[in-house]
DNA sequence: ATTTAACATCTTGTCTGACAAATTTGGCGC
DNA sequence: GCGCCAAATTTGTCAGACAAGATGTTAAAT
């Protein structure tokens, strides 16, 4: 009964939700900009949504698509019944498109990949505990394992190198490999189902996932980073051997399947 | 004494939002599995959030909470009028928590950073621009100017190494090192704030800073990497001169941040 | 007096209905 | 076919209500 513009209820404008693109993107940056210059600390409880609503003149649903935008981001966790409070590690995010793959894209990602691997290596030649030195070996065994039974190998090839990742006992290099990893996965299985090159191919690759072994088994960090090296190094030549083929499959796999995965809600507990 | 389902209002059960965490967590992760699944490939629009309200035997309010994580997740793209869209580019996110700095953490982002910007010096030698060089340059000048102001140059250091990053022209090297900067700024800020040792290691990092410049601008790959490993080498020999210092200034930050009592089994779930 | 149990209150999560704003669609005249 | 306008569609926002869970207080019990 109240045909009213739906601004005339507020007599004094707390202030004017300026028009713009998006209301809750707006409240959002504003509560995000409070949070950073300190309004509440690490960890404090933040007003309640009724009283955020009061104070940027907007309703409780902008407000909780706000923290909805500012949970997603780390910056803030609601418990119900209690509240919603400041993070008290705030996290900081790195995000990476996933285009169609091609050539330059790939080349660019395993060029920041190399020294990471390589490190990797060397870090776990010198820190690696027994049961993770294991854990590379069957995970080299499982690689044979599944080529002898018609398979790419690719999901086995990348568990190889996150078990050496993982021996170096510092968990960014799993992080950023893994981050980068949902990139290439694609990337990687069409080379190496082509089915042309695989038998020549895999007998190199099996020769250089043994040299990194050893050298990790060892503890001989510089052999491990100078084998993890070479072996990086002709992944990438192999990888430039098939480029047509590369593209060609891509163009076909286009249409139907988007390859992609974000994590945007976490692991269930249960 | 009854505890009625609360959905009894609905005569034939659609699908029955099983009991959980949050429901709209759910509905995100069911969302997010079927774009995964290819239901509706890149680009399509996705359902009304009526008919997936309907879909899901929910509310709207629910359907458009689950829409909005996977629009902060990258993964969907919204427009009023419409409707909502699968992204055309779906993206990965990765992300770092930053508590309150210690020690460790810091060496281990360290040791992970150290093989980039070597990796990066090298490229940048090989494949650096004029103007590239002259941000360069023009960043080393800058530390020099504000050290003098009497400033930390904290800033200016980190804007040299991305200039750096930066000629390597992989965007990669920049996303990953601006990423871990976030981590590290304030941690390096406490060290070189340090007045005591500021002197002699001005000095230092000046000239590490001087052959890291000389090999790039001499397109010396080989020599701009191992000037750059030696700068990063020292520089964690700095921070570990100063881990006292490093930890009472952090503990003299926390005092600002009302520490609220942390629930033992609090945690978080993400 | 201390511990335990019930209660009152507060806060987020979800439901429902309505309207506003922007886009898409269809029809109409030409 | 093309341009223009109105209607239908769809997301964004508002408003009020209840449910679910957490917190703090009070009363009871030992």
């Amino acid at each position: 009964m109240n045909p009213e513009p739906r601004n005339s209820r507020v007599s004094e404008t707390p202030d004017p939700p300026s028009r713009g693109p998006q209301l809750s993107e707006q409240v959002a940056q504003r509560l995000s900009d409070a949070i950073q210059a300190g309004e509440w600390g690490r960890g404090a409880r933040l007003p309640t949504e009724a009283a955020l609503g009061e104070r940027f003149g907007i309703s409780r649903s902008v407000v909780r698509e706000a923290i909805s935008m500012l949970r997603n981001g780390g910056l803030v966790t609601s418990r119900r019944g209690s509240g919603s409070f400041v993070a008290e590690s705030p996290t900081v995010s790195l995000r990476l498109a996933i285009p169609d793959p091609d050539l330059q894209s790939v080349v660019e990602v395993l060029e920041l990949r190399r020294p990471l691997e390589v490190e990797a290596a060397r870090l776990a030649a010198e820190r690696h505990t027994p049961s993770q030195l294991r854990r590379i070996r069957n995970a080299m065994a499982d690689i044979d394992e599944a080529v002898e039974a018609g398979l790419s190998g690719v999901d086995q090839d990348l568990a190889f190198h996150r078990a050496i990742a993982e021996a170096a006992n510092n968990s960014h290099f799993t992080a950023v490999l893994d981050f980068y990893n949902r990139f290439l996965h694609q990337a990687i299985r069409v080379t190496r189902t082509n089915e042309s090159l695989r038998d020549t191919f895999m007998q190199q690759v099996v020769a250089e996932h043994q040299a990194i072994l050893d050298a990790i088994a060892a503890g001989d960090g510089e052999a491990a980073a100078r084998a993890a090296a070479t072996h990086l190094e002709h992944a990438e030549t192999r990888l430039r051997q098939a480029p047509t083929d590369l593209l060609e499959r891509v163009e076909a796999q286009r249409g139907s399947a988007s390859i992609s995965s974000t994590e945007s809600t976490g692991g269930n507990s249960r």
